[in-house]
DNA sequence: CGCCCGAATGCAATCGATTGCAACTACATT
DNA sequence: AATGTAGTTGCAATCGATTGCATTCGGGCG
C-alpha cells in the first residue's frame, strides 16, 4: 500500500480511504488511486486488515457429524447444505472455514473465535442434545445450529418442521389404508424425536394404537436400514408400512426387501424423509418428506450474520413438503 | 499477551517463546508462563500471528464444479473427497477455507493468495482443460489439482489411473461375452477422456471394433444418464453392455431401463466408475471401478504442503480397483 | 483584508505476536 | 581480579491497513 501511495503521490491514508470508496476523498483522487491500484494489481492484505479490525469476515462451519451413529459424511444432505452455506456466505462477503474433524467442542470457542479465526460458527449436527453446545452458548459465543428447536437450550436453530413432517408421512400411509406402521430412526436425536412425535400424533388422530415394538432404533445410514430390514425379512415383517426418518434408511431397507422378495409398496409401503437426490432414482422411487436444505443453508448464514451485527434472531422452522412417488403405494 | 507477561513478571518476548516451547527459555519460566496462560484461558491471536508471519496456515479448497455440465454438488464423491481433505488438513495443522462459488479463476490467486487468506490452493474440478488453471500456474501460485495429468499443463495433479480403470471396466465386459459395448461420458473432460482411451484400448486388445455411435456424450448427472438411456429404450438399444464413466450415470441409466423393461445385466450389462456409496444399494448393485478418494484427499493435502515447503512433487496416479457386483453379469 | 468554514488530505498511533540483537547473570578459567 | 562463556531474558522494531485528529487549502463573506 505504501507503494501505491508513493505512485499516486498521496498518503497511505488516502489510498486506504480511496479503495474503500470513502466519501471523504475527492472523486478525482479516488479514481486515480483506484486506477493505479488496479494497474499494479494491488490487493489489500486481508491478514493485516483482519488484524487491525479485529474481524475476520469468516464463518466457520463445523460438521459435528459423529460417524458413530452412521451419519456418513458422504450424505447428499450434508453436501447440499454445505454448498448452500458456501454460496450464501460468498454472497454476503464472508469466507468459510470448514472443519469436519473437530477438537472437542469446548475448544471451538477458543480455537475459532477467541483465536480470531472466524467471527461466528455454524454447527451442523446437533447430535443427541449435545451438552457441549450449551457450553458454547453459555460462553456467549455467536453461533447457530442446524437442527431442531429444543427447550432449555439457549442457542438458536434453523431446521425443518419435523413434527409436521412426521405427521404428514404417517398420515399419508394411513390414508393409503395401512394399519401397522413401523418407525425406523434414532429418537435420541432431537430432529428424529420430533418426527417420532409427529408419527405418534398421526397414529392417535387415526385411532391407531402406538406400539413400542414397531419403533425400531436405526441410525442414519443405509447400511443400518439394510440391517433392520434384514431382521424383518427373517422374522417375517410385523407391519404393512414403514416410515423411515431418512431416505438413506429407506434405501437400505428397500435394497434388503428386494433381495428378500418383499414387494414395495404392495407388501410394505415406505415413506422416507429429506428428498435425497437419489429418491427419484431408486426403484421404486421413494415417497418422501422434502426438507428445503438450500433455503436452510441460506438462513443459517443470514441469521448468523444478524447475530454478528447484534440483531435479535429467533428459531426458524421451515415447512416440509410431501413428495408422492411410488414407494408409498398410490396417493 | 501483555497481560500474561505482566502476570508472570516477564516480557512479552518470553511469553511468546514460552508458548512455543522455545529451547531458549528456562524450563521453570516456561512452565510457569504456560500455566498462567492456561489459567487465564489465553489463546494466541491467530490474526496477529498470521499477519506478523505472513503465513495463514490455511489451505483453500476451490470447487470449480460447473453445474452446467451436471456435476451436482451433492455428489457423494465430492463430499468424501472434501471430508478427507478436511481431516488431513486438520491433521497437518492447517485450516481449510472453502469456496464453491468461485469468482473467476484468474482472481483466485489474487483473492486467496495475494490477499493472504490462504497459503495454497486445492482445486477440485479440472473441467475441460480449463485454461484458467494454466494462468494460475504461470503466476507461480502454489496449488494442486484433483484430476488427470494432462500434458502441456504445468501444474501438478492427484488422480486415479483412469486409463487403466477404463481398460479394466471394458475388459471385464468383454470377458463376460459382451460384443457391443457403449461408452457413456463426456470425453472433453480429461479424466473421462482417459477412461475412454482405456475403453478403446481394451476393445482393440479384444479384437472388437470401435464404433463412434456407441460413444454417447453424457454429463456427470444421474438425470443425463436417464435421458440417454431413454433414447436407447425408445430406439431399441444398439448394444449389449455399457461402460458408464460414473456410478451416477449408471444409476440414471438403470432407473430408465427398469421402467422400460430392459433387464440389467441380462439384456444389457453395466459397469460404472467411482464406487459411489450407493452402488451397493441399487438393485441390481453396480459393478464399478473404485477410486480411492480418501487417499486422494490425503495426498492432495500432503503434496500441497510439500509445495509450500519448497519441496519438489510429482503427479500422483492412484491405482483403481475393480469391484464386481451384479450389474455386469457374473465375474 | 482578515476571518471562518468546509472539503480534502496527511500524520501518527494502533492492533498483537514475533525475533534479531543486546544485555545481563552467574560461574568458570587464566 | 579480569576476562570469557553459556544460558536467559528483555528491548524495540516490524508486519500493513485503518482512523481520530490535525492540518492545509481555497474560497466566501462581512
Amino acid at each position: 500500500m505504501a507503494d501505491i501511495a508513493r505512485l499516486a503521490g498521496v498518503s497511505e491514508a488516502t489510498v486506504s480511504r480511496s479503495l474503500k470508496d470513502s466519501p471523504l476523498i475527492n472523486e478525482k483522487t479516488r479514481l486515480k488511486v483506484q486506477e493505479i491500484a488496479r494497474e499494479h494489481n494491488y490487493k489489500v492484505n486481508a491478514a493485516a486488515r483482519n488484524f487491525r479490525l479485529k474481524k475476520t469476515h469468516t464463518l466457520a462451519v463445523v460438521l459435528l457429524v459423529d460417524r458413530e451413529w452412521g451419519h456418513e459424511v458422504s450424505d447428499a444432505f450434508l453436501m447440499v447444505l454445505l454448498g448452500s452455506i458456501a454460496d450464501e456466505a460468498a454472497h454476503q462477503g464472508y469466507d468459510l472455514l470448514l472443519s469436519t474433524n473437530p477438537h472437542d467442542v469446548a475448544d471451538l470457542n477458543a480455537y475459532y473465535l477467541e483465536s480470531m479465526r472466524a467471527d461466528g460458527l455454524i454447527i451442523i449436527g446437533q447430535g443427541r442434545n449435545d451438552p457441549r453446545l450449551d457450553r458454547l452458548a453459555d460462553a456467549g459465543a455467536p453461533f447457530i445450529v442446524w437442527g431442531a428447536e429444543v427447550e432449555d437450550h439457549n442457542y438458536f436453530t434453523v431446521g425443518s418442521d419435523n413434527r409436521q413432517g412426521g405427521y404428514d408421512a404417517t398420515s399419508l400411509l394411513v390414508r393409503n389404508g395401512r394399519k401397522r406402521i413401523a418407525f425406523l430412526g434414532d429418537i435420541r436425536h432431537p430432529e428424529m424425536e420430533h418426527r417420532w412425535e409427529g408419527y405418534r400424533h398421526a397414529l392417535a388422530d387415526a385411532g391407531l394404537p402406538y406400539e413400542e415394538k414397531l419403533v425400531i432404533p436405526t441410525d442414519f445410514s443405509r447400511s443400518d436400514g439394510y440391517e433392520k430390514a434384514a431382521r424383518m425379512v427373517v422374522d417375517g415383517p410385523d407391519c404393512d408400512a414403514i416410515f423411515c426418518v431418512s431416505d438413506n434408511i429407506a434405501l437400505g431397507v428397500m435394497k434388503r426387501f428386494a433381495e428378500g422378495g418383499i414387494r414395495v409398496p404392495e407388501d410394505i409401503a415406505i415413506v422416507g424423509f429429506d428428498d435425497n437426490p437419489l429418491a427419484v432414482f431408486s426403484t421404486p422411487s421413494i415417497t418422501t418428506i422434502k426438507q428445503d436444505i438450500r433455503e436452510g443453508g441460506k438462513l443459517l448464514v443470514q441469521n448468523l450474520i444478524k447475530v454478528l451485527n447484534g440483531e435479535k434472531i429467533d428459531h426458524v422452522t421451515m415447512p416440509t413438503e410431501t413428495i408422492i412417488r411410488q414407494s408409498c403405494g398410490a396417493a
